[in-house]
DNA sequence: AAGTGGTCTAGACCACTGG
DNA sequence: CAGTGGTCTAGACCACTTA
């Protein structure tokens, strides 16, 4: 056959592969092959709805995105669910940029020592006590301005960078363990609640004790779930909007 | 050239169009086409790399999901940056997801009205005053437990649902229109702040007035950038946190 | 009208998985 | 070891952009 303006009933006007998609996505969805078990071959396929591997491949490559199918070469093509998933996402530049600061309201370090999490801390941030770190508490913001946040970060002592290199990297710690360590983070899971400001922190962020603070607390992971590091921040209420786009992925 | 085990320096066992990928990621890194300019066309690239053209589709796609360049048919390959964007994202099923409530913590209706967005309200949301909205109010939580959350919906007159269908729909509004009146949402807003509840929301939501709250509000956008809805919801800051996962995307 | 990227075919060899 | 998906070639026609 040598695709003669291809005859597929409805959807004439949509090529092959994106067809042969949607076709095998309904196929999936009435649980023809139900999830764990294994799609057609490459090969088979291709007898089938009578189009070419390449072809084939493009319609696969769409389903693997859209998380419906895992593909391993030599094993085959598995179905893992009926419905795509990941309609949405927020997509960030590094992990800086998750909170969207202005853009030079880094972080002054103003304390680093070297200490081990105890449990209550430990628990607060969601992890297991006992462990060193480097702790490195400082404010937030644009010089001359009253600042946005005061930062507890929590290095582990392996990973920690030589405390007068503390300053000059200016907040980017996690992007420098993964150039300067080897060690990229893989995984962060941030937790955001709101909360009234103890005496220290609305005195370093020049509130009344008491207000209201957004709090974030976040856990830096490598890739084997080892942690990185850890932060902890408060934000005064009335100074502070943490804004996050979604954008809807691409679907076919 | 029938692939005699190509001979590309350093990175010999990758595949060619990876190698490919990383040489114009780097060509690119270094202005060689500098953003806003034109990369050379796929048969040139052909040429140049003495590979095929869909080896060279296949480095191109790399660069495209990387943010790297943007392809137009007819036109050419555009550098629109030097650095992949998104290394981190975050992942959901549907916007309802983005707050990751409890399965079973669906939002009970109790008014719905016809209104008009008056300026503070509308400012307050990020939007133009002066729309005709379907506002919806009512609590978000498991029966028989104080609930987390109270919340306003404000849909667009034109897309809103009958009233009847809004308790049935269980909170899942935004995939009711996608679905019934076939705009989906293309871009969601959020913003996170921290503040004390009115004595309204304090009586909603079983606390004291002026106890800490974590507000989110939200804009929902169709493709086009029209408003599709918007919503308003406070939680207790003593019994709710909103927990996220970011994962580093796939690097090549 | 010439040139671009998008789709598609028909082959081929390879690395890997499983019995 | 046979069969899978991963990579790759050398062609072809098409839809679209630009001039």
């Amino acid at each position: 056959m040598t695709h003669p303006d291809h005859e597929k009933g409805e959807d004439s006007a949509a090529p092959r592969y994106i067809w042969l998609a949607e076709t095998l996505k309904k196929r999936i969805a009435a649980n023809d092959p139900p999830v764990g078990q294994l799609l057609p071959t490459e090969h088979a396929l291709c007898e089938t709805y009578d189009v070419s591997r390449h072809t084939v491949r493009e319609a696969l490559r769409l389903l693997a995105e859209a998380g419906l199918i895992v593909r391993r070469r030599g094993a085959g093509t598995l179905v893992i669910s009926t419905e795509s998933k990941a309609a949405f996402s927020q997509r960030l530049g590094n992990v800086d940029d998750l909170m969207q600061y202005a853009r030079d309201a880094r972080l002054t370090p103003e304390r680093t020592a070297m200490v081990a999490l105890e449990s209550t801390m430990a628990r607060s941030l969601g992890v297991a006590p006992g462990g060193e770190y480097m702790k490195v508490s400082g404010v937030r913001g644009v010089p001359g301005q009253p600042p946005i946040a005061v930062t507890d970060i929590y290095i582990r002592a392996d990973l920690a960078p030589p405390v007068e290199k503390i300053v000059e990297m200016n907040g980017l710690i996690i992007e420098w363990i993964a150039t300067t360590r080897g060690i990229a983070t893989a995984r962060v899971d941030q937790s955001i609640l709101a909360g009234a400001m103890t005496e220290r922190e609305a005195e370093a962020l020049g509130c009344e004790p008491g207000a209201s603070a957004l709090r974030t607390r976040r856990r830096y992971y490598d890739q084997g779930g080892r942690v990185i590091a850890l932060s902890d921040s408060v934000h005064p209420g009335d100074r502070f909007v943490y804004e996050m786009t979604l954008l809807r992925e691409a679907e076919f």
